[in-house]
RNA sequence: GUCCUCGUAGCUCAGCCGGAUAGAGCACCAGAUUCCUAAUCUGGGGGCCGUGGGUUCGAAUCCCGCCGAGGACACCA
């Protein structure tokens, strides 16, 4: 039994028409859509359904629409219907059967829009994956929210969920990151070493200066002693503890970004490292897997145009055929040193999900690592031979605004703002919910002073103080518990106001669906705000008089009998004054 | 040069994988509120949906060209 009523409708739409054309296949009533219509003067529904079939039934729309009209008023839960337009067919449901959504939704509790959409289905969802080098700031933060609320969204809408952190920990990044921990450990050790000795002792400099990394050569100094130096705090050799040191730094860094991750309500089932999946050799196993399709072989890359590479030259490298998967170029999978390169690891890391069961997967990543996606979708498509599906979501920048400046992101000058100021500065729940109130890939202002403003400029106060009224009402009407409501006289539920937050609510279950089949949370975030006004809109007394549409708002042409009520005392009190 | 993401009201953005007269918030103007919090509500003005074609009963939505913004373009992650 299905919550939504516009799938149960569109059912009821679908089977009178199929008696009315018993003769034709069932694939063309797939298109028939059961929606609300835009005008919501139309009624409470509108389906396309005579359009549709229209053109294979070889009748005109307008006819089968009148014959669907006079059948779906004949249901229980129509008040009438009316062919319209081109060959719509318009509903408006009985008040009766909109009243009676109200103890199936209390029933259904915080149940009420699961789906089964995804049932059956296993989905991966990767998000964050910052590199292990240093704690979460600003940046990854939209990336953080948009995954974790699409996880949860994808659960709620049936998928079997994991979800996962790709742990950068193989790279060049994270061997200066080590380099850097272990400048901390010689001065934890008392080294009489400079810092700009020791940068110059490291090739590529000393990169990671940020304070973080002191308490990371603490620990290792309480760990291993002075075993890891020479005497005096002295720099060994690279091979008595880079090992060691990179492992342990990475351990620390990763327990401080889920920390910070857990601050903002993210918690991931799965933290894979990247060294891990390297030294298990999923990466030969990946490259044997593509050789045995033949889509690797040996070749020389064209240098890439419109942009000039000074220390560009001919080189044969070991290509992916990732063309024969859309993409523009074959892609390189080794360095000139033998190791593999980031994408190579990463398939290895996509063979790795590949090989636990996941039929979808499902990847948030910034937008500057968008010319990365075809690649990714050719190898899991390849490895997968098409049977896993890869759906990358990008999320652009988020510009921090304080006192109307931008705030520069920048280490060196301390205006790097880490996601744990930010949290701290505006609260959780207004990081998370801001995130989610453009669509990901649109670019975002993050203003830290109106987040935190209780105004009507700020949609998270908006949200927050209609839960608050919500709460205020119950405690108004003695804290009743859902059954209690349930069992109330719906009869008096009859304002035009509280009838339209019914409509508002029976849509969640197909906005769930929606949001969760486009992988766009922000929809939710969007039906906070619109169910937020129409609440709001019940109570006042306009309300009572006069119409009110799904955002809330009144109808721009009255209907019903009289005049508004303002107007009509305005006339009167004209009249007295006269 | 190629590819990606975009272009909708003055501003910030929705628009439900083709539907009816394109919406909201903010801003502006004009009003309401003895009543669950005035932390609210209503009305109004304001848009060639970047642009030119195409697909069809029907396009903001799908396809192609162009203009404009941002991003990415061998051994960085």
């Amino acid at each position: 039994m299905t919550q939504d009523i516009f799938a149960a409708l569109r059912a009821r739409a679908v089977e009178a028409m199929r008696n009315l054309l018993p003769d034709l296949p069932e694939e063309a009533f797939a298109r028939v859509q059961m929606e609300p219509p835009r005008d919501l003067t139309h009624g409470d529904m509108a389906t396309n359904a005579a359009l549709v079939v229209a053109k294979p039934a070889r009748q005109p729309p307008p006819k089968l629409a009148a014959a669907l009209a006079e059948r779906l008023a004949a249901l229980p839960e129509v008040e009438s219907a009316a062919p319209a337009g081109p060959g719509f067919v318009n509903l408006r449901l009985r008040e009766g059967f909109l009243r009676a959504q109200v103890p199936a939704i209390l029933a259904a509790g915080e149940g009420y829009g699961d789906s089964t959409l995804g049932a059956g289905r296993r989905v991966d969802v990767e998000y964050v994956s910052a590199n292990p080098t240093g704690p979460m700031h600003v940046g990854h933060c939209r990336g953080a929210v948009v995954g974790d609320a699409l996880a949860n969204l994808l659960g709620k809408a049936g998928w079997d969920v994991t979800k996962e952190y790709y742990i950068n920990d193989a790279g060049a990044q994270v061997l200066a990151l080590a380099h850097a921990a272990y400048w901390r450990y010689l001065q934890a050790l008392g080294t009489k070493l400079t810092e700009e000795e020791y940068a110059q002792s490291i090739q590529g400099g000393l990169q990671y200066r940020g304070d973080y990394l002191v308490p990371v050569g603490e620990a290792l100094r309480a760990r291993y002693g002075e075993s890891l130096a020479e005497p005096g705090g002295m720099p060994a050799g690279p091979s008595h503890w880079l090992d060691t040191v990179r492992d342990v730094t990475v351990e620390l860094m990763m327990q401080a970004i889920r920390e910070d991750l857990a601050a903002l309500g993210v918690r991931q089932d799965v933290f894979v490292s990247e060294r891990a999946l390297v030294a298990a050799g999923k990466l030969e196993e990946a490259e044997a897997l593509l050789a045995a399709r033949g889509l690797i072989y040996h070749g020389v890359l064209e240098p890439p145009k419109g942009k000039t590479l000074d220390d560009w030259e001919p080189r044969e490298q070991e290509l992916f055929r990732a063309t024969q998967f859309g993409d523009e170029v074959d892609r390189p999978l080794r360095k000139s040193d033998g190791s593999g390169t980031y994408f190579a690891n990463d398939i290895a890391n996509h063979l790795h999900k590949i090989e636990r069961g996941f039929s979808e997967l499902v990847h948030v990543w910034g937008a500057d690592h968008g010319g990365y996606v075809k690649r990714m979708q050719a190898a899991v498509a390849a490895l997968s031979d098409g049977k896993v599906s890869l759906d990358v979501v990008l999320a652009q920048i988020v510009h921090v605004v304080k006192d109307g400046q931008p705030v520069r992101m920048s280490k060196r000058a301390g205006t790097y703002v880490t996601l744990r100021d930010l949290i701290d500065e505006v609260g959780r729940d207004a990081v998370r919910f801001t995130m989610l109130t453009r669509k990901s890939d649109a670019q975002m202002e993050f203003d830290l002073d109106k987040v935190v403003e209780q105004s009507r400029e700020n949609p998270v106060f908006y949200v927050q103080y209609a839960h608050a009224r919500c709460r205020s009402v119950l405690r108004g009407a003695g804290d009743p518990t859902a059954a209690d409501l349930a069992a109330a006289p719906l009869e008096s539920l009859a304002d035009p106001a509280e009838l339209a937050l019914i409509r508002r609510l029976t849509a969640w279950p197909r906005t769930v669906e929606a949001a969760a089949t486009a992988r766009e949370p922000h929809r939710i975030a969007f039906f906070s705000m619109t169910w937020r006004a129409t609440f709001m809109y019940c109570g006042t007394r306009a309300a009572r008089t006069r119409p009110c549409d799904s955002f809330g708002g009144m109808n721009r042409k009255p209907q019903g009998p009289g005049w508004p009520w303002w107007l009509r005392r305005r006339r009167s009190s004209a009249r007295a004054s006269r």
